[in-house]
This record gives C-alpha cells, sequence and structure tokens, in this order.
DNA sequence: TCGCCATGATTACAGTTGTAGTCGAGAAGA
DNA sequence: TCTTCTCGACTACAACTGTAATCATGGCGA
C-alpha cells in the first residue's frame, strides 16, 4: 500500500487537515477557493485519495463525508525521508549544510533548530 | 525554464554527477548496472535531459558527449526548498522538529548539525 | 406526485513518465 | 564497394496526473 499523493491531492488533503471534522465533497471544494477547481475536479481527486486510502468517507444519507486516513505528520515524514535518501544519502546534515550554503536559514530558524537539539539530547 | 527531473532521469543524472567527465549514452548505461534498462530507455532520457536543459552535450563524431548541465547542488537545494514550502510553511525547524520525533536523528547527526549552525552564527 | 437538483460514478482527454522498439544515416570492417 | 553495426531521432504505449463533462439516481420543494 503506497501512500505516495499527488500535488494536486495533496490540496485536498490539507483542506481535510486543518478542517478537524469531516467535510462534504461541496465543502472541501469551498474551502479551496485559491485552486479555481470545478467541484468535479474536487470530487475526482477525492475517489483517487480514496482508492489510494488516504481518505476514508462515512455515508450521510447520500453524501459522502470524508476524513483524512493519512495523518499529516506521518505523511510529511514520509516525503521527508524520501527526500533525503534520494538526495542526501539518508542523512539529515547535509541537508542543513545545503541550506545553509543558499543562506535559506535565519537566525531564528537557526535559534528553533538549536533549541530542539539540545531538548533532543537530554 | 522548470527544472524538475523525474526519478528515472535522476539515475542518469546521478551518474553523470559521479563520472566527473563527459559519457556517451552507451558509458552512461553500463555504470547504470542496478536499473536494468535497455539502452534505448537511457537514451530517451537523455533526450528528455536535453529538452529540459538539464544535461549539454557536445558532438563526438555522430555521438553525443553528455555532461550535467545542473549542478547537483543546485538540484538538491531546490527540491528541498520545495519540499520545506510544501510540507513545513517554508521553513526548516518544522521539518527537524518531526525527524526528531521519529527518531531519525542519532548522535552524530545532531553533533554535525550543531557544528554547521555554530559556524553559520559566526 | 412530478420535475429539478445535488451526489457519487463513469468517462474523457491531453500531458508526463517509465520503458522500449524501429528507422535512417553514417562509420567501420570485409 | 557492400554489409553490418551503431547512433541519435522518432514512434509506441500503458500508467499516472490534472482537469473536467456527463450520467444515473435518489431526495426535496412545489
Amino acid at each position: 500500500m503506497d501512500m505516495r499523493v499527488t500535488d494536486a491531492e495533496l490540496e485536498i488533503m490539507e483542506v481535510l487537515w486543518e478542517a478537524g471534522r469531516s467535510l462534504t465533497a461541496t465543502e472541501i471544494a469551498d474551502r479551496l477557493e485559491t485552486r479555481d477547481w470545478s467541484l468535479a475536479t474536487v470530487k475526482t481527486l477525492l475517489s483517487r485519495l480514496r482508492e489510494k486510502q488516504a481518505v476514508r468517507h462515512v455515508v450521510d444519507g447520500r453524501r459522502f463525508l470524508y476524513s483524512p486516513a493519512l495523518e499529516r505528520d506521518r505523511y510529511a515524514g514520509g516525503e521527508t525521508k524520501r527526500l533525503i535518501d534520494r538526495l542526501f544519502g539518508g542523512r539529515l546534515s547535509p541537508l542543513v549544510a545545503r541550506l545553509a550554503d543558499e543562506e535559506a536559514l535565519d537566525a531564528a530558524d537557526i535559534a528553533d533548530i538549536e533549541e530542539l537539539l539540545r531538548k533532543l539530547k537530554k
């Protein structure tokens, strides 16, 4: 059971993750203002997510109420691991080094990470 | 000019990045033992990479000598940034937090990153 | 009750990706 | 020179993606 979610599907997942409760297809479409998708498109994406078992649904009359079956943290962790394995030999430090080189880290970021690591060591 | 490279194409890039010199299509295929691709497949992937301007080639008789036009570091940085933007609101610290939660960080990793950050602050 | 509307299901269709076969032309050997 | 081999170019084709239209059906308002 490969849980790969595409970019378009991910937008749906984000809506569900943020909602904190089950939503109908129409509600999901309404919350996707930025992406100017037709309702049909949202329904297609929901079907595909259902096939992939990334969302589950309960029947409510003749509608479905959708909720995420894949947790956001788990998904993010999986994708992160995949990237680190593919490009950084499975280790985080080269990734940090890369971002450092690109000056993609500001002082707040550095402080946050140091704090995290400090806690980790305890 | 979007420089997106697919998984299969990335394998070709890895060979080129590691070679340190230009290679012919046949040489590239030879170095891809793990992936049991036909020479035709390798050639198709090279054409696509050429279209994407991720590799360049010089003509050598009636063959091409390929070399990467996209640097590994630049590619890795771009993909990393994309992931962080998509999943972690553009900040690195939540990613580190996520990996920490999954216990995907060992002591060596932590030490490496602390060292990196120390240097960064100077 | 009857027609309309909202729903999920099904179908569509072009672009991308993974994987590879075929073709025409030039090189290299006989 | 004639044949064969090797290249890149072109073509193929199914699966996956992004985006959407259409269809059948059951519920709801008139």
